[in-house]
DNA sequence: CCAAACAATGTTAGCGCTGTCATTATGCTT
DNA sequence: AAGCATAATGACAGCGCTAACATTGTTTGG
């Protein structure tokens, strides 16, 4: 005869925390009672609740979130992923999805892909493995295995920043292109008429931005190739300056120039100022975002506003809208943009 | 009789995604052999084991992070809180700390508490919920509820950013007080004898770069308390502008301003670009933390360069040797910080 | 005053996975 | 050839929690 509690401790229970039947244990109880008492207290005697709530403090309980997902087949976890952290667009982005998921008890658990297609395609599955109620992605362009690991699992998901016409997609942003387009005409109608678009990073929405100011200088009759500096390389302010010499090399009689962020617009302000280039007289400078440093530089920048706060609050409403299994009035939000002239240009 | 099978499906299987247990019933073998094939492949027949990776990308399973945790009581999740990630120290240190847990198969859970230590406790509970293998903190102190929390789980912490004396504590940084009192000397090296502390946000790690400040001058017997302009507000370039205003109204003589980091001094660089005034000829301007934009100003910024990744890196390799309970030599690393000397001061 | 509704608690089973301990087949040593 | 190690697979139980249903006791309406 094998006495069976003798087998019972074999294995370790998860870091010997405590647990809803410990805290049943010691009131006799039983710990549905206990789970009640959290997660429905109306349902339990107020009295009892709080005896309850006492017992758990002493004992340091804190709920196990594994446990719960499995048995209730609801995680309560949402995941964003996300390219970057180091620009301000996304961590405003972020801050937008927070304010709304976090009143509700739904956990964010956030992806940074550094811009590559190959981590956002593990990031994916990595929290698919935490059984999301939703998922957050920052494009609209995924490698087939990364959809349909999507499709398959059947996770709503929602895009930010860019807009589709696809039916069944959804997503929350502005037309980058359209954008891109506005800036242009901006500067063609100040009455610049030798302006470059500088570029760096090239992920889809840099190169939608191009699109635009290559459409609105066509159309002016004013496009030329050779204004036009797009590398790969992650954004920086120090590289916004090293491009600003790059493209006064290879089109000294720009009149100005279109920096596809802010980031790099402020690196070439800098760079301006220590080449003694007077902006704008000489050189008109545009950038794109609006970051919060941009209205205090000397001279104030001229960029885009982009209303990347509410990107993240109107997505994380739609993703939790098709999560309830809501109707969703459409599939398409767009927030637009707002030009910002400033000194600069 | 009641069928028992017809019991079986009352519960929505986690919204229907594919199970250890489906791909096993699809090659006729067991689940732990599936389980096997994916957590231990050379357990497992190199032919058996391609047929198991072909259906399961068929089925598009992906593994359930719950139910692994629960059965094995590892949940390879790591806590990490920080204040914000507004502030490019952190992101530098989640980095840091990115690069050492993710090869070794943890997952990094980010919890963001604005500064705010009723926050902070929240999401130490929150996140002690995903049954984590080790917490990172960004500082040092906390509320008496968050420590009895953690002693009585007994996870292992580790703390990052300051040093503490204390035995059981575990953390890497660098003497925040030492650094500002460093940068301070450098000042008075420099010949400034009217020197301004100016900071903002006032967390712990400011405050101690305050009292190195506030050390080196009263040691050099040029202390005066109306030099020290220090506000709660968030750090911000716009923030740094508004207190170089106030700073020069209250003490009109000040010859040099210490700002407490990067993005307040380069708002004060902006701030004197507009009022013409001369940097550092007419005032000295100093920051902390050599963000990436500080060496591109103009002028470059002086400031003390801080070992943010490594400080990452090196608490995430504190953390996991904590985790194995492999000894760690020293509970306490300090990595020292750098001045670097530019022309703003 | 009785049936029906309700409030408060309990019983049971199972979510999907993995630790532990078999079991079987195969090779290898002396 | 006997004995033993090793490789490949499986059976089983249980991690901590919660959905569904069951069981009490208590209130309420007519």
């Amino acid at each position: 005869m094998v006495d069976k509690s003798a087998k019972r401790n074999v294995r370790a229970s998860s870091s010997g925390r405590a647990t809803l039947d410990d805290i049943a244990a010691k009131l006799g109880i039983s710990s549905i009672t206990v789970s009640r008492a959290f997660r429905n207290p109306g349902k339990v005697a107020e009295e009892l609740r709080e005896r309850i709530i006492k017992v758990a403090d002493e004992l340091g309980y804190v709920r196990n979130r594994a446990a719960s997902t499995l048995a209730s087949a609801r995680s309560m976890n949402i995941a964003v992923i996300i390219p970057s952290l180091s620009n301000a667009v996304f961590v405003d982005i972020l801050n937008g999805i927070d304010k709304i998921l976090r009143p509700r008890g739904y956990q964010m658990l956030l992806g940074v892909s550094h811009y590559s297609s190959e981590e956002e395609d593990a990031l994916v599955r990595a929290y698919l493995a935490f059984d999301p109620d939703g998922i957050i992605l920052p494009s609209l362009n995924y490698r087939e295995a990364t959809r349909h690991l999507l499709e398959k699992t059947g996770v709503p998901v929602v895009h930010l920043m860019e807009l589709s016409d696809q039916p069944h997609v959804h997503c929350v942003g502005f037309s980058q292109e359209a954008a891109g387009k506005t800036m242009t005409q901006h500067l063609l109608a100040k009455g610049y008429k030798r302006i470059a678009f500088v570029a760096s990073q090239l992920d889809s929405r840099t190169l939608a931005r191009g699109r635009g100011y290559r459409d609105a200088l066509v159309e002016a009759g004013l496009y030329d190739q050779k204004r036009e500096l797009m590398v790969p390389d992650p954004s920086s302010i120090a590289l916004g300056g090293r491009l600003l010499q790059r493209l006064l090399q290879q089109a000294p009689d720009t009149d100005a120039a279109f920096f596809c962020n802010d980031d790099l617009a402020q690196g070439a302000l800098f760079e301006c100022a220590r080449q003694q280039i007077s902006v704008p007289a000489q050189l008109a400078i545009a950038g794109f975002n609006d970051l919060s440093a941009s209205a205090s530089t000397v001279p104030s920048l001229t960029t885009i506003a982009t209303p990347r706060f509410d990107i993240g609050v109107q997505g994380a409403n739609m993703l939790l809208s098709l999560i309830e299994h809501q109707k969703v009035n459409r599939s398409t939000i767009d927030l637009g943009f707002e030009l910002k002239p400033r000194e600069s240009a």
